[in-house]
DNA sequence: GGCCAGGCGCGAC
DNA sequence: GTCGCGCATGGC
């Protein structure tokens, strides 16, 4: 054995092997149809600084919601993630959010954005959630006043469709785990200011990998479901003459939930439409959730009962109302730090995941 | 070591 | 349509 290359464990796609060192798709003993990918490129990326103003609006409580899971606060204090293939640094002081950025423009789905704009835009720093509190509803109006400035992030639907089928049952800096590590293996690299960033991947890179290798990584009974997923989407993805607008996107979201063993139940679709299909409306109906509903206003019954009522009760804004309420739940009942959005945002500790690696 | 985690899918009714 | 159970894995 050639302890010099990486050794391939098996076969997980048509003709596609995978090293077992690295994990990456490797030309490995000649024996592979794929092309070498080196997991050692990395594009060094320029920097852009700039400022955004954010009225009414909290960063710590927007990424540190649990909505992203690509998205930390270091040791030094800034916010650092990446979306939309794009790496970012943010810092809050004030109303003024601070960035600094990989790139100048940012590729979305609803067109080609600069980055000062793709900010605004992807945190939603202009647009304040309008949530009506019944007058003796006490739980609400508090939770409401101490998450006023919390934004839901408009993520990425790929990254959302999948980041969330691995959620499931899953604690989440687990998933963030996974996440990451899916980026790291299959994304693109960035280097920006001395840290190493790794785009998603790509449905092809994720739908050319059977269930078979994210069993072998310990995704335990998610692993079918990403591969299923993934493939419905780089399908749906050849197909598709249009380009990718929010209206396809949508589709493709009632597709997953229509497509058994896709992994995409009530709850997923409900944060797919929320988090990343501009649905302000939806609840995803969640173990917090059932056990605020319960606690709170005395509602049990199945997740979609509970869903319905929310829904019904919040409205428009309805995505919000339930967030508000999850959280402050959360943080009033949750066992660690990372579940106390509030708690966590005035302490100084830093993420317990983050989505990058220091380069060295 | 047992319980649970931001549920889903499938088979019984 | 709805209810109950099995499902991998890891944290606490």
């Amino acid at each position: 054995m050639n302890r010099k290359f990486p050794h391939c464990f098996g076969t997980f796609g048509p003709g596609l092997e995978v090293c077992r060192v690295c994990y990456a798709r490797v030309q490995c003993q000649d024996r592979t149809t794929r092309p070498r990918r080196d997991r050692q490129q990395v594009v060094q990326a320029g920097v852009w600084e700039g400022e955004i103003t954010g009225p009414d609006f909290e960063l710590g409580h927007t990424l540190g919601s649990g909505q992203v899971f690509r998205w930390g606060r270091d040791a030094d204090g800034w916010w650092k993630g990446i979306a939309y293939g794009t790496a970012f640094h943010l810092r809050q002081k004030g109303d003024r959010i601070a960035f600094k950025a990989s790139a100048e423009g940012v590729k979305t789905y609803a067109g080609e954005m600069g980055v000062r704009d793709f900010l605004v835009w992807y945190l939603r720093t202009d647009e304040a959630p309008r949530v009506r509190v019944p007058r003796q509803d006490r739980h609400l109006r508090k939770a409401r006043g101490l998450l006023r400035g919390l934004r839901f992030v408009r993520q990425d639907p790929f990254e959302c469709m999948i980041s969330y089928i691995l959620s499931v049952q899953a604690h989440m800096n687990l998933t963030k785990r996974r996440i990451n590590f899916l980026a790291r293996i299959l994304g693109e690299g960035i280097l920006f200011l001395g840290e190493r960033y790794w785009t998603f991947p790509r449905p092809e890179a994720l739908s050319d990998l059977n269930g078979d290798y994210y069993r072998r990584h310990k995704f335990g009974w998610r692993s079918e479901r990403v591969a299923m997923a993934a493939r419905y989407m780089a399908e749906q993805l050849e197909d598709m003459d249009r380009s990718w607008d929010l209206g396809v996107w949508q589709e493709v979201g009632q597709g997953l939930y229509e497509l058994s063993g896709s992994g995409v139940g009530l709850k997923v679709a409900k944060c797919i439409d929320l988090f990343s299909l501009d649905r302000l409306d939806a609840v995803p109906v969640d173990t917090w959730v059932r056990k605020m509903a319960k606690d709170w206003y005395g509602v049990t019954g199945s997740d979609a009962k509970i869903c319905a009522w929310a829904e019904e009760r919040g409205g428009k804004w309805a995505g919000y109302m339930n967030e508000y309420l999850f959280a402050y739940y959360r943080e009033l009942n949750g066992q660690t730090i990372y579940d106390q959005v509030l708690s966590f945002c005035e302490t100084e500790i830093p993420s317990a995941e983050l989505p990058f690696e220091t380069s060295g």
